[in-house]
DNA sequence: AAACAGAACGAAAATGTTTTCGGTTTGTTT
DNA sequence: AAACAAACCGAAAACATTTTCGTTCTGTTT
């Protein structure tokens, strides 16, 4: 654990002379420079992060807040993250909200504390207010909010166009033969929620087939059993269903798995489909259509958009919303032969 | 980004104090402690880690190095150790070294470097030589293995008995009738894989099965295409083999859809099972026997082990080996009907 | 009244780095 | 030879905290 005040010691120069050395700075002799480097690397010198913090105010570490960590799509995204972070010299410190408005919010007060240099985060089902985000936002934190944003709140975004997917699901359930297709929602507060929605209305008036309100359930954890519970009240009170579009593909292989049980064959009298492509939608039977939401990319995003507010300075960027594109993953689910 | 400097002039007192009132000095009077406190907490005062690193030496910081970060697995034992951490008020620098040995190491060196107060790790599949580790334990910087872990350096180690619960996994089909039971193992190199292998032998010998080697197969990334791989191998050569346990739940369902390709009924024709028992396994079609390995637990248990070796102060710890218990989940793919 | 004890607080050093500013040396120009 | 510029280096302050060691009071004991 060597300092500059060792190397200096160790080349009879100051610790002055051998940090400027390390940086490059051009009031210091080659000769010098070359010394001091050839013995830096010697003793596998590197700055303390710390120390270095205190003075330049740069702490070189990024805060990223997830609302679940065992999920596929924000692992994907935290995977990403740390992997485009430590190409560029930035550290991650993950936290988990755990879906709690709460906790978020001491998280999000507390990296504001620690001074990170930028927070990424997606914002909990629970959170309904963001005075927490402003605070991040006054202390000149930059702020990146991705998939699950709050409108409410002026920062850069990365989100998928959850409106637009969700309309070109239901539009391939359409096209595929589907007259009468239910859909299994989220929750009514999250923004996704919401658009998903929004897009399977769409698509069905944009297709010229009537929207009929007890065709949608709601589903409160987004997992297997929403799906299948509803799948069952479903096929009771309309037997005609023949096509549905669930907001995961938790909730889709649920409700898929009720209806192998009833004895329905999929796709043929119900054609199913999920969001978010996780790796699980390929090895069900039948392999589910799904949404693919690219979690690399997202991450990947995220990342360059908070690089370019670290290199301009002090110069302000102004806040931008990237979409990225998310894409049609057709399977046996929602397959359907020749019609 | 109050500072206990602020703290001091709003209330006229001195940094010293301030600090101290906040660490429940007996030299600060209640007056003064109770004055500090509330003021502190209006403003959500937080001491900066970084300048309370350079004077105490402890930074509050936890390295967690994980091999991949798009694993069930590991995904829960990082929740976990992030759940634990918060807790305990340390915050978790988060990398991933993608199976590498010399990002494992720069990662290693790095938090060496940063000084961390722990180092969690779980080898790389690469990593052949241990001067990294060798590095950390020379700084006292308390070092936890995980799951994989390295036999030749002396650390804390939490790990399953995979021996042990491959050899549950291997009776437990013989126990369903098998009597040609193929395994498809993993890679050279990685401990756990060789345990695993070992667990499946000594099964064999102790209920009188003969082992043949012609029936065991290498996997390399312990992937679907690995099990479907293999599989169809293994079905042209042995057409005859009865059950299958493999190093993975997803090599074991590449393994599944390939026989139900060629029209192997699963278990009746050949009983599989996997190992993990990720949330997938009780998804597929049939169900996936497999062996649970908690990560949820082996995080509590690394963190718990970590906390040991803080407050004990400088009285060095004895190094422990915690064996996390697995348990079988039996499912549709290796539970056969009466025999 | 002198001496002392104890309570409450502050000054200051230390941690490792960065960066400004000033100083010394060397060489170059009038 | 005087003046000046350029090149090179170091002193010191600053960042926020912790902790040791004094200092100043009050009140109590001889």
């Amino acid at each position: 654990m060597k300092s500059l005040k060792d190397i200096a010691k160790a080349l009879d120069l100051s610790v002055a002379t051998v940090s400027k050395a390390l940086k490059d700075y051009k009031d210091v002799s080659t000769a010098t420079k070359l010394r001091v480097r050839a013995y830096a690397k010697e003793v596998n010198f590197k700055p303390n992060l710390h120390a270095a913090y205190l003075r330049s105010q740069k702490t070189k570490l990024i805060g990223l807040i997830l609302p679940d960590l065992n999920h596929y799509f924000f692992n994907s995204i935290l995977a990403s993250i740390v992997e485009e972070a430590e190409q560029n010299e930035y550290r991650v410190l993950v936290f988990c909200s755990k879906e709690s408005y709460e906790n978020e919010k001491q998280q999000v007060l507390d990296l504001v504390q620690q001074n990170v240099d930028g927070i990424f985060l997606s914002i909990s089902k629970s959170t309904y207010q963001y005075d927490h985000l402003e605070e991040a936002k006054k202390q000149k934190i930059p702020l990146i909010l991705f998939d699950r944003i709050a409108k409410a709140i002026n920062s850069f975004r990365v989100v998928i166009d959850d409106k637009k997917a969700a309309f070109d699901a239901t539009s391939h359930l359409i096209q595929q033969g589907c007259k009468k297709i239910a859909h299994f929602r989220g929750d009514l507060i999250p923004q996704m929620s919401i658009d998903r929605f929004f897009g399977y209305k769409e698509a069905l008036k944009f297709h010229g087939l009537e929207f009929d309100e007890n065709l949608v359930y709601i589903c409160h954890d987004n997992e297997v059993f929403d799906g299948s519970k509803h799948a069952e009240t479903l096929l009771q009170k309309h037997p005609d269903v023949d096509g549905l579009f669930a907001i995961t593909d938790l909730v889709a292989i649920g409700a898929m798995n009720h209806f192998i049980k009833k004895g329905c064959r999929i796709p043929q009298d119900i054609a199913v489909i999920g969001f978010s492509n996780w790796q699980i939608a390929s090895l069900v039977t039948p392999a589910l259509s799904s949404v693919e939401q690219n979690g690399y990319q997202i991450g990947k995003k995220v990342m360059s958009l908070f690089l370019k507010t670290q290199i301009k300075g002090n110069q302000e960027l102004p806040f931008t919303t990237e979409v990225i594109p998310s894409k049609l993953i057709v399977r046996a689910s929602s397959r359907r032969t020749k019609i």
